[in-house]
DNA sequence: GATGAATGAGAATTCATTCAT
DNA sequence: CATGAATGAATTCTCATTCAT
């Protein structure tokens, strides 16, 4: 039986994520997320290698059926350019759904080491293929610019996609993120200039 | 006579830049830092308050000089579209012609706690208003889009620079940064769409 | 179960006290007090708040237990003047009967700095309001003078014993203490003064 | 020249007694009663061979005037008790006369290591000694009980006199000190119990 | 599998004192 | 005589991890 399928599991992973969210990333210890979990410090480690390994599976979890279900969402449609604005999409109503979530990734997990922070990278990757995918796409069905750098195009999106959701919650949630995916999409589409 | 005018105080933001550069934000002791900048532990608390003081004030000097650099190459600049892509080419070489620099500020700051990014996010806003002002002016002249969101368009352009420039030091800076400002700026101006 | 009644509590306040005495005070230090007490110095803060807690715990562990015995020593007595001589004299045995703890009561721990003493104060209390009753009842009785003023003659009382043990203290409990108990006694009740 | 004729050596050590009072015998550093006495920090070290010795020079200053004070009011008195009696009143008269130095006596000099504590004993000792000969007189003449411990009535009056201070000054000096010198007198003369 | 008491390494900061000017 | 910038030693407390029960 996997771990992640274990009961204990999710309610450790779930403990953290709410754990980290209200008390941030550097208050977030392990007792606390054993209490609140409702298991003692003990078990944690017998589920987790140690600490770092129980952030990893936060994100590797959290993460995982996010990016699983873009994939999802996008594999029925044909148009890349309608791909690129349901990833926009789903990508803002995964994160407003869930507060909590949306300040973990957003601001928490980012004050972790660089080791932590290479290895967070290595789950991202998965989505950056996503994107490179739509990029690639595109252009070879003629719906994206032909001398588009796919790695550039890829780092704008992300990049674009990322700060905007990191202003919205810095902001405290304040305003309609999703309200957010269509003027979003039309500035990754046809840019800044006038044409 | 100001703080910031004294020998020992860019004696030992300097310290600190590389001493963070080369650790890590975690492992920059005050004493390394003093060590390296050539004064006693002490000496550092005739000039910061505390250990976070240095830190911000690293980030006030650098992104403050970095800051007003792209403001008076920019001024006598009439084309908003010209001075967008000014903003990105220094902003580009600035960050390659201090590879520490660009660590500290892409990756070991953003380890800080919530008050200290907020605080580093206070020296950003003026950054981010620079960017704010081209938009409004390119709008104006017709260069831009009618239809922008200016704030969105500001997250777009910083959120593109940004995460080129992270992708850039996290692959250990093995590529030229510099020749990525003519295609960045396309991207951000252009948009991935063919038209 | 209270933290008084776990055996690593009453370990530590033990040690502390050992400490205290034969270091002084200031060097006094939390790593000292756990070797001597056979502890990780971490184990001494799942009994104590902090250093000054193992402190005022000292106190109160120490005094609460001098002012219990006291009680019931002149719980069963009568006369408010032979409750006064046995109160003297058991005060005298106690702190002969453990130089360490008198070196600690008299000399180290009023170099402790405002707010800790304040609080031994209110430990203090409890005694001098002994003091207090024993007068009170002793002119009601008519075994005192009918003029005292209760706080004054309090003052006095206390005032006498604790100078008289500081006094032996430093020198060094070289002579006696408890064989002063009849002469202080003797001064307390008839004062100075021929009749 | 003596340097305590100098003028700069009393400004300190009335800077010292202010700035201990105010502060704290924990928070008055050096540098802060440099300030008050309007001189440099290197200053002090000119006319004190370290902290330790304004701290005792404060003490011998003020306990030395205050002692030859004493001893001049006694001087023209033959009568013992009399003697006792002016001992008192002016001992409470100068404390109350003076409430940052009655602070910096009864409270915060005490906080001071053992070393130091040792050797404001050996300035009191002198005022000690004054009591001795009063009590040695007044039983040589008769007016004093014939079988008192000379060290130990020295003891009480001493012990009363100071609890009645202390008491006064941690009651933030709310009473009048003063009216107690007459009430202390008679007990200290004829004890607490009716004759 | 589950527990939770015990462990112990590691770092920012203060302030008395010096000494070149 | 006077200055004040510079020095550097010294100590509490936290928290991830272990292991006997």
């Amino acid at each position: 039986m996997l771990r992640r399928d274990k009961p204990k599991f999710k309610q450790i992973i779930d403990a953290a994520v709410v754990v980290i969210a209200e008390n941030g990333y550097h208050q977030a210890q392990v007792s606390k997320i054993a209490k609140r979990a409702g298991v003692a410090d003990g078990t944690i480690y017998l589920y987790f290698k140690n600490k770092e390994d129980i952030l990893i599976s936060v994100f590797e979890e959290k993460m995982g059926s996010f990016i699983e279900k873009i994939e999802q969402e996008i594999a029925g449609i044909s148009s890349p350019l309608e791909k690129l604005y349901v990833l926009v999409k789903k990508h803002f109503e995964s994160l407003a759904a869930d507060h909590h979530l949306a300040v973990v990734t957003q601001l928490e997990l980012r004050q972790s080491n660089k080791e932590l922070r290479h290895r967070i990278n290595d789950v991202l990757k998965r989505y950056l293929r996503i994107i490179d995918e739509i990029v690639k796409e595109g252009i070879e069905k003629g719906e994206f610019r032909r001398d588009l750098d796919i790695r550039l195009a890829r780092q704008m999106i992300f990049g674009a996609i990322d700060e905007t959701v990191t202003t919205w919650v810095m902001n405290e949630q304040k305003y309609d993120l999703v309200a957010l995916a269509n003027p979003v999409y039309e500035l990754l589409t046809k840019g800044c200039a006038s044409s």
